[in-house]
RNA sequence: UUGGAAGGGCGGAGAAUCGCUUCCGGCGCGAGUCGGGGGAGGAAAGUCCGAACACCAAAGGGCGCGAUGCCGCGUAACUCAGGCUCGUUUGGCUGGGAUACACGCGGGCGGAAAGUUGAAAGACUUUUCGACGGAUAGUGCCACAGAAAAUCAAACCGCCGGUCUCGCAUUGCGGGACCGGUAAGGGUGAAAAGGUGCGGUAAGAGCGCACCGCGCGAAGCGCAAGCGACGCGGCACGGAAAACCCCAUCGGGUGCAAGGCCAAAUAGGGAAUCCCGGAGCGGCCCGCUCCAGGUUUCGCGAAAGCGAAACGGAUUCCGGGUAUCGGCUGCACAGACAAAUGGUUCUCUCCCCCGAAGAAAUUCGGGGCAGACAGAAUUCGGCUUACAGCCCUUCCAAGACC
RNA sequence: GGCGGGGUAGCCAAGUGGUAAGGCAGGGCUCUGCAAAAGCCUCAUCCGUCGGUUCGAUUCCGACCCUCGCCU
């Protein structure tokens, strides 16, 4: 378990060494949380969808923190089905959300067919697109 | 043992690691960070009932509207009192009270089906169903068919009698017309105005009688709904109130998106009281509220933010035991708001599949590997609906063994 | 989360205790050399589903399913 106490306090100017392994958090301030937000990205921003997901970004100039907010519509399900969903997106992202070329602003909106999936499919599209997407640092 | 029915219960467990959310404590000016604790269900669901709570005027009176409707018992949040100590906050705990026209259990009565009995009507038993006040308070309805469909019932066919007449023919038989009697029989219908039998009669009829049913009264039994020995009445009383309605009882309306608190800045108003005028009110009216003016007084306020939510889990031992339950020890217990309770692994069980041994129960090996319905949003109780698999109790059926 | 409305033929829909109007679409016929238009005939029986009340239910009552709105 590195990367723990001694340089906690560094780790907020996202500009770590590169060599150093990173804490995957997703706290309440990397999540988009106005109706506004959402309304910005999803007219503004660039869209692709692919397999069980729809990705609509909006890029953010360097230095700045990612932000992820994730839909869920009621066409995908009962509230079980939408609760699974929601978490299997946002785990994807947070697993990931240090490999970005650049900072943005991603709105993930499931699809139905996303119903019955497991992590790692979901995870595998989420890459997909975003290496389409030229999000990926190579 | 297998299968079925009814009722009740459970709805995987243990660990590692990366995260989310909340509370407590430490460090830090702070953003944070470290340590510790908590973090979905039996239906959290549907929102179908009812209650709490909040605001609207303090929720009051009348009309209207809505709901409920056999009897008894029981039950939640809530509230009052008490003592206790793991904890301490208006708490848990113990004992009362209250709300039930949510609901549960038991009883009564009624309907239906099956069985028994009987010549039949009916009676009794079992099972099952019942939104179960009133049809003599009133108004309306009962299509089609049928003569007649609801009140001193009603003559289409039929049955009986009389008068006239015709035919055969010889004083009877048959036909026709008219007048009258008749609800036994036919036919229609969901339903035709007590049933069966005997007498009776021109033919018939509760016209009379017996039994049954019905109505009225009633000793006695039961807390009550109600049951009812016995007596009286020839019988008058169709269905439907989930048609309008009448009676009794209950309900004011709206719902946490109800509502409460609040720094700076901006606007300059707000509250109490007095009098007249105007306006508004959420079913309508009484009535109430608001506005303008006088007097006294000092706070009001959108978003954001704050605030609100709490009882049962595990282990050892003890008691009793069918699952289970109680006591002791012991802990302080979801609170988000684009909305936490998740991802990845490992181990063990439950279960499933395949193979082997065995008469069978079962055992061994390999593989799959928690796999159903489903996610809190103010709280509580109920109802309804969804649900893989497992466990327990009772009953029924079949089979095997003793 | 809370509160309301609606489900009738392929589509739009009326009906509200006695066997379901009308229009468009579809099918058949007439007319025409062939069509269009017009005219005539035809098309529901599972009135969203399941129960109950009633002699009888699309209608009245209850539960469930689907669907559309309103309140931040």
């Amino acid at each position: 378990m590195p990367a723990q106490s001694p340089d906690a306090p560094a780790r907020r100017d996202q500009t770590l060494p590169p060599g150093g392994t990173r804490r995957l958090r997703l706290g309440r301030d990397l999540r988009l949380g106005q109706n506004r937000d959402f309304a910005r990205v999803r007219q503004q921003g660039e869209r692709l969808a692919l397999g069980c997901l729809i990705a609509n970004w909006h890029r953010l100039p360097d230095g700045a923190s990612p932000k992820l907010g994730v839909v869920t519509s009621k066409r995908i399900g009962n509230a079980v089905a939408r609760s699974r969903a929601r978490r299997l997106l946002r785990e994807s992202f947070r697993q990931h959300q240090h490999e970005f070329s650049q900072p943005v602003e991603l709105v993930l909106v499931a699809r139905n067919s996303i119903a019955g999936r497991d992590f790692a499919e979901v995870e595998k599209d989420l890459l997909a697109v975003l290496n389409r997407a030229g999000l990926l640092k190579n």
